[in-house]
DNA sequence: TAGATTGTTAATCGATTAACAATC
DNA sequence: TAGATTGTTAATCGATTAACAATC
């Protein structure tokens, strides 16, 4: 196994897949890396780099064929399985995210909601039920749950998380608007909606800065 | 003017004003750099860096007054004032946003939402109404609006946005799981739930990659 | 004053871009 | 074969970290 692929690149694999994506539906069957840089705004080097991270998908004189890639890049962000989710707290947000047809589409299979108030627990939403978050401990167990998305209020994130890593969960999609500690064989992805609001407002305003 | 400040402060900025928000509800009135990087995760130098692009807000031998620091920070960040803001498509997703409190807290106010569904039009979600999407160019002159949320699906993004920037809208929030195109002078900030899926799908399977 | 900690310059590290030999 | 385009090495650029004089 080669060295660790960073960050930097990672975060661009999931645009590689979206846009080939649009190229199938398109019915283009082979891309350069030029063509490529030119629909997705990187450079055809850094395409060409990004993919020899993880193997040389490529032919000479040919280019990528797009559908070959297209599974390749699958692959390699692990959407080629299906994924057991709960989402943790029934709000607004968890409802969104429960209800957005396109995880289900990738393999993401949202299994339940999860609420701590007395009112929400018992619902049915769609077709997914709201349980009493007391619960997920034996739920995750029994269900086979792989990703936990936490929707819950800031406070209660933290010990959500460790409840949640209690059980097994190795995969936390965060919503609530803190960081949350999570030991090294647990992965999480951070969605701070208010920290991407403030980055726009700055950049709104980035001009008056009386520097 | 100074040159230019780099994406990867800017996307730092939210964080040190969250943690400082934290310390002054803690009641904690004085830090230093290096402190800060303890509960932050950062090193102290990257710290000092960071914030010496917009000034110098600390004491040689004494560090930060975390007051000070917040309130420079919610004046780089435009947080400073108020923001007119609308949300077009009324699924879950916009709801979910309308409805969040935390963005009113800090100043973005919610007028109304947009939808092209008639069924949606006219409806009331809380205290904002659904008006109908023909209008919304009329509705942001009018209105004074300065921010949009694009919530609709990925296919209408792009014309959507069209018409916000006809209307003179100059901040965009995109939540459409799609790349928008926009002038130089409009600011778009990218939310694509999808792709930050994806890399926690990647991480997790991140040990079973081949190669 | 002595100690602490900043602001800032210099050194290092990592990521991006350029170049080109390999090869389809 | 000739042309095209990759895979990969080398060069550049930018961001992070280290070091330390300035100074509160």
């Amino acid at each position: 196994m080669s060295k660790k692929v960073s960050m930097a690149v990672i975060r661009r694999l999931p645009k590689y897949h979206r846009y080939l994506a649009d190229l199938l539906d398109k019915e283009i069957y082979r891309i350069s890396s030029k063509e490529l840089s030119e629909i997705i705004g990187f450079t055809a080097s850094q395409i060409r780099q990004d993919l020899n991270n993880f193997g040389g998908f490529g032919q000479q004189g040919y280019g990528y064929n797009v559908e070959e890639l297209y599974n390749e890049l699958s692959k390699i962000l692990g959407l080629d399985k299906s994924y057991n989710t709960i989402i943790m707290g029934a709000g607004n947000l968890g409802q969104a995210i429960a209800n957005y047809g396109g995880f289900r589409k990738s393999g993401f299979k949202v299994k339940a909601l999860f609420d701590v108030n007395p009112r929400m627990i018992g619902l049915k939403m769609r077709d997914l039920e709201v349980l009493d978050a007391e619960d997920v401990e034996k739920y995750i167990k029994e269900e086979d749950i792989e990703i936990a998305v936490i929707c819950t209020p800031k406070d209660r994130a933290q010990e959500t998380a460790d409840k949640l890593i209690a059980a097994g969960i190795k995969g936390i999609w965060n919503f609530a608007p803190t960081d949350i500690t999570v030991p090294s064989d647990v992965k999480v992805e951070e969605v701070n909606l208010s920290e991407s609001l403030y980055v726009l407002s700055y950049m709104l305003n980035e001009g008056n800065l009386n520097k």
